[in-house]
RNA sequence: GCUGCUGUGGCUCAGAGGUAGAGCACGUCCUUGGUAAGGACGAGGCCGCGGGUUCAAUUCCCGCCAGCAGCUCCA
């Protein structure tokens, strides 16, 4: 065996060092510099702690506080470093998981007693005494026997747990720093002092393993950054998440309401009611185009209707029931089986096929109290639904044409391009495994075709079928799930479903379900928070806002509005006795795409003094020229 | 559903064991003002609901309801 290796690194150039040589070490000799700035190094594509040793041939990288893997080292070791304060200020603290998540850490702890929010304070301190402290991380592996018995001397039932549940020759490591030890894989930095700029953020309960039968933890979560820009940043998107917080948006435009004796279901006011009714408007504009044909179905069904559907035994605490003349019936909480009724109500020729069936039918769902929040996750909504009853050799086509409808929506209203998923067949879930496998495998098949993008999420399928879901980032960074696609081979065979085919035999749909928008009131509440309330001038409830300067020129701000209003505008004319600068504030706050300030001058004039949203003053024009700019913007979409 | 927190006029929020306050909004009047808050006066509250402790509870305790954060769930 050679006493050196080779070590290749990104440049291309070959050190030979001697064979277990350590990684912190080989950055040094590289340069004194890199030694210093080096917080891990990517060894053959995966990352690792400085303080590992090299044994073979291998590609190495050193990961800096430039590189990208550096935040999520830092953050994990922000983890630990939080685990050591805890257990410093609660020597009784037991531990579980400590993973890093998409903007940050977080770490499941049993505690004495209930942290409050000072307590983050104090646990913070402790942190950035324990970083000042600059201690060293350690590596060391033990036995699956010495692993248990650190647990065991630490009196945690966590910990004992992970290690059980590792393979009996894993060979198990664990990070020490300073007097605190705790099992992970790694990497982590060189050391405490390294991790500079983190905060706690809250605390919350978590089930152990995410298992609601198991006990609840208290779980502390963080975030950390290599750069202080970095996190200053990312607490600043968090104020503005709550300032975008479409609770608020819509209290403060007066779009929708809650009333605590209609628990999770949305009032919509008249400016609310509007911005609801124009999206289904829109949607099914493009129903004509993309050939659907829009039905509706009745809101009450007897129970057997879902016990045919599956839905009785997969969701029948989910729904609403009611009884009479002795009998039971489910209020709806999705039309699928309404459309199988309609699909199987007279004879069907393949000459039909694609049978795209639309409804906006409301729908009721008895979701549990602690899952409900503002219009994202409520009682009672509608979707833009959509099922598609086809032959099978037109799975490709009709998914194709779901993908052109939702690229057009997204577009139109202005969303960014949405991330795939795709999910495969649930733990709960009816239907033979031949059926199943055919369905997944159409899909992945399609999707392949189409080349599109996607990414598995394995058994997060609907119960009935495989899933594509879409989901949007908003303007700052959050993920939505809105649209989904989910096809499905059972609803034919539930409901006994056929069609005459052209080759004389009689044939079973496959069904697809989809919808854009998904719920409405979904759609409505991420939308309020893409847009920060500022909607687009299309789906302003109120597109211009009059302001007259002076109770002498009402009579020309109520004819310009009545003019605008004629040729399709939604205006308002503010005849208040305030001062114009009010008027102009309480517009802007509104977030009006449009306020008209018209005096003396205008009306003389025959103009309008604009003032675009968030552009502020921008002069005298013709009357008609106004008007013209704005058809053409609502004509846009712009 | 679980853990924790919260609930005071339409809204945002102070407050304290001795029966309640501010700003905004609202009403009336004055002001007729040129691009983000003019002024005066006024009306408006079962201090979420139900129990308990207390001479006295909106305030402390318990239960319930609703909301918020997170977990679990989401056809």
């Amino acid at each position: 065996m050679a006493a050196t290796i080779r070590v290749t690194l990104p440049d291309g150039k070959v050190l030979e060092p001697e064979r277990g040589v350590n990684l912190g070490v080989l950055a040094r000799t590289i340069a004194i510099s890199l030694g210093k700035k080096a917080i891990a190094a990517v060894v053959d594509g995966t990352v690792m702690d400085l303080h590992r040793s090299l044994d073979a041939d291998a590609k190495v990288r050193f990961v800096t506080e430039a590189d990208p893997e550096a935040q999520d080292v830092v953050r994990h070791s922000c983890a630990h470093l939080l685990a050591q304060a805890v257990k410093r200020l609660y020597p009784e603290a037991k531990f579980g998981v400590g993973p890093v998540i998409e903007n940050g850490f977080y770490y499941d702890m049993e505690l004495p007693r209930q942290l409050e929010p000072e307590d983050l304070e104090k646990i913070e301190a402790e942190m950035k005494a324990a970083a000042a402290a600059d201690f060293p991380l350690s590596r060391s592996v033990l036995s699956r026997e010495a692993a248990l018995a650190w647990a065991n001397e630490r009196h945690d039932p966590y910990k004992r747990e992970l290690i059980e549940g590792l393979a009996a020759d894993a060979s198990i490591s664990f990070y020490t720093q300073g007097e605190f030890t705790d099992l992970c894989t790694g990497p982590h930095v060189p050391s405490t002092g390294r991790i500079k700029h983190f905060k706690l953020l809250s605390i919350a309960g978590a089930y152990w393993r995410g298992d609601e039968k198991r006990p609840m933890l208290q779980r502390i979560y963080g975030t950390a950054f290599v750069d202080a820009k970095s996190l200053e940043e990312h607490l600043k998107a968090r104020e503005e998440a709550v300032r975008r917080d479409h609770r608020k948006v819509g209290k403060e435009l007066g779009l929708f309401m809650f009333h605590p004796l209609a628990p999770a279901s949305p009032f919509f006011m008249p400016k609310g009611a509007w911005l609801y009714n124009a999206l289904i408007a829109y949607v099914r504009s493009l129903y004509v185009e993309f050939g659907y044909q829009e039905v509706i179905t009745p809101q009450i069904f007897a129970t057997e209707l879902f016990k045919i559907s599956g839905h009785y035994d997969n969701y029948k605490e989910n729904m609403y029931f009611t009884e009479a003349e002795d009998r039971e019936f489910g209020v709806k909480p999705m039309n699928c089986p309404a459309h199988a009724l309609m699909f199987a109500g007279k004879g069907r020729s393949y000459r039909e096929l694609p049978l795209r069936f639309a409804d906006f039918g409301r729908l009721h769902r008895f979701e549990r109290s602690g899952v409900v929040a503002g219009l994202t996750r409520v009682r009672t909504f509608a979707q833009d639904d959509g099922h598609i009853f086809m032959a099978p050799e037109s799975i490709g086509a009709e998914i194709e044409n779901c993908f052109a409808l939702q690229r057009r929506i997204y577009k139109d209203l202005g969303l960014p391009d949405p991330t795939v998923l795709v999910g495969t067949r649930p733990a709960k879930s009816v239907g033979s495994d031949e059926l199943w496998k055919k369905a997944e495998s159409t899909l992945f098949e399609q999707l392949d075709r189409l080349g599109q993008k996607y990414t598995l999420n394995p058994g997060d399928g609907a119960f009935y079928g495989p899933k594509i879901d879409f989901q949007v980032r908003d303007a700052i960074g959050r993920a939505w799930q809105l649209s989904t696609f989910q096809l499905d081979f059972n609803l034919g065979e539930r409901f006994d479903l056929h069609f005459n085919a052209q080759d004389g035999t009689v044939k079973r749909p496959v069904v697809v379900h989809r919808a854009m928008l998904g719920s409405l009131e979904r759609f409505i509440g991420v939308y309020l928070e893409h847009t920060a309330g500022s909607l687009p001038l299309w789906l302003s409830p109120v597109q211009v806002k009059v302001v007259p300067v002076a109770e002498e020129v009402l009579p020309y701000a109520r004819d310009v509005g009545a003019r605008l209003q004629a040729a399709g505008l939604r205006v308002e004319v503010d005849d208040r006795t305030d001062k114009m600068g009010a008027k102009i504030r309480d517009a802007s706050l509104e977030k009006v795409p449009y306020i008209l300030v018209l005096g003396a001058r205008e009306r003389d004039t025959g103009a309008v003094a604009v003032r675009a949203r968030g552009a502020g003053d921008q002069g005298a024009q013709p009357f008609e020229a106004f008007l013209a700019r704005l058809l053409g913007e609502v004509a846009a979409k712009s």
